[in-house]
DNA sequence: CGCAGAATTGATACATCTCAAGCTGGGTGG
DNA sequence: CCACCCAGCTTGAGATGTATCAATTCTGCG
């Protein structure tokens, strides 16, 4: 449950995290009150409506926040990459079921504590705005994507945003080839994208058997021509990630 | 385009709004800063991608933010309601179409000098987190509708959250006989649901003829029982605004 | 009155879902 | 070391919900 601890300097997360506007002093603060949780794939983080004395950032490693129907529809309404963070200050219980997608780790505060060092850092609530807002903005590019485009530009969208948040974190341009782990199953795929597993296996296979993505075994995509395929998104030619 | 200029002391948003933790004297700054705008059903407050040198709060009205894709498909990814917040510090340039779906006035402040004044005012953007926390809640509910409920479903989502928030602004318990009008065109309510309006007429002919929604004219809805239309949202019973 | 925008209704098409049957690859135990 | 197993995935055939195209019918208003 409990990984090697770092020192927050060291941190790989640093500079996108909560944090990234931390100094030196603020850091060693911190040091003394995080403590790192790790999840297996597959585990649960929290379910919704549960106690939670906890807020956390991203470590590595990929979660997913998801609301799921009483007759068991379940819809990923996010995912939490490294740096992204989880717990929403003045709130005790989860609003949706987390659930680790990949294996996970997480650099965790307990609440309280974490709350006092949050209302006497402003900058720490500023960064929190600035990255709920970007949150608000991709949750609405998923509004979008959920109520207007077809099976096959929900493919597309979805490997042309992890594609280039991938060559983001590579530091490489997202054009020509490019290549990526996908961490997630068929089924997670779905329930991200709205549709069944049925449905999203058989849009892969169309858009492999058109040439727009290669796979190397189940899990590993190659996308042989990037702008290719952001065509094929439903966007207009910037990829629309913000529109 | 100018209607006449409120005091903020007498403000009727004013307990809701992003200032509503402003002390008397904060309020006053504010008076010297603001300024109303005016805009009829219909009109455009700013198109997406425009610059955007202005940040506002509903004062009445609706306002609707919408994304239109190359071929015109729409979708809109969130409501202003009166007390609503329209634009984002740090950001010049607006991200979604904003439209005026009913007759709107908007509470203005020129960007510069309200971004200043935020600066030195914490609590402004604690209440602007507190705000934007609760969009992105709202806007992950959509998700979960846009994604996984039926046409039928989403109408009774629909109603059932305009029945309970316009309970809500007339202090009313919701529940037994609730009545509104409703300030969208079918075409409004479609892209707002991620169907077509024939569907969204359809199925509120279906409602009706079920006995769950009686109409009064074309805009004014008047459910006899609450709860049953509640029953027909998929969510769990109660009512499933946050899960 | 008669128009124009909004809404309803009908007939048909089609994308996606549903149910069902195999396939595949990696791990395990005999 | 091989056969088996199982979760994850693919593919097929048919059902179904929603979109599309096309008339009407309302409703408010000049």
């Amino acid at each position: 449950m409990t990984t090697a601890i770092k020192r927050c300097g060291e941190c790989p997360i640093r500079h996108r995290a909560l944090c990234a506007r931390c100094e030196p002093p603020e850091l060693e603060e911190l040091d003394t009150m995080k403590y790192y949780r790790s999840y297996e794939a597959g585990q649960t983080v929290v379910w919704a409506g549960d106690r939670m004395d906890f807020m956390a950032s991203v470590v590595s490693g990929i979660a997913s926040l998801s609301q799921t129907m009483e007759d068991g529809r379940t819809q990923i309404v996010g995912l939490l990459l490294p740096s992204d963070f989880l717990g929403r200050p003045g709130r005790e219980c989860a609003t949706y079921d987390v659930t680790a997608t990949t294996d996970l780790v997480m650099c965790c505060f307990r609440r309280k504590p974490f709350e006092a060092f949050m209302a006497r850092t402003p900058h720490l609530a500023s960064r929190m705005l600035e990255m709920t807002l970007d949150e608000l903005d991709a949750a609405r590019e998923w509004m979008l994507l959920l109520g207007r485009k077809t099976a096959r530009e929900k493919i597309a969208s979805l490997f042309v945003i992890i594609g280039r948040r991938d060559a983001a974190l590579k530091l490489k341009e997202a054009d020509g080839e490019i290549a990526f782990d996908l961490p997630l199953t068929r089924e997670a795929m779905a329930d991200y994208l709205g549709l069944t597993l049925e449905t999203v296996s058989r849009q892969i296979s169309v858009l492999k058997r058109e040439g727009l993505i290669r796979l190397e075994g189940k899990r590993r995509i190659v996308i042989p021509d990037f702008q290719a395929l952001m065509a094929e998104t439903g966007d207009d030619c910037d990829g629309g990630l913000i529109g």
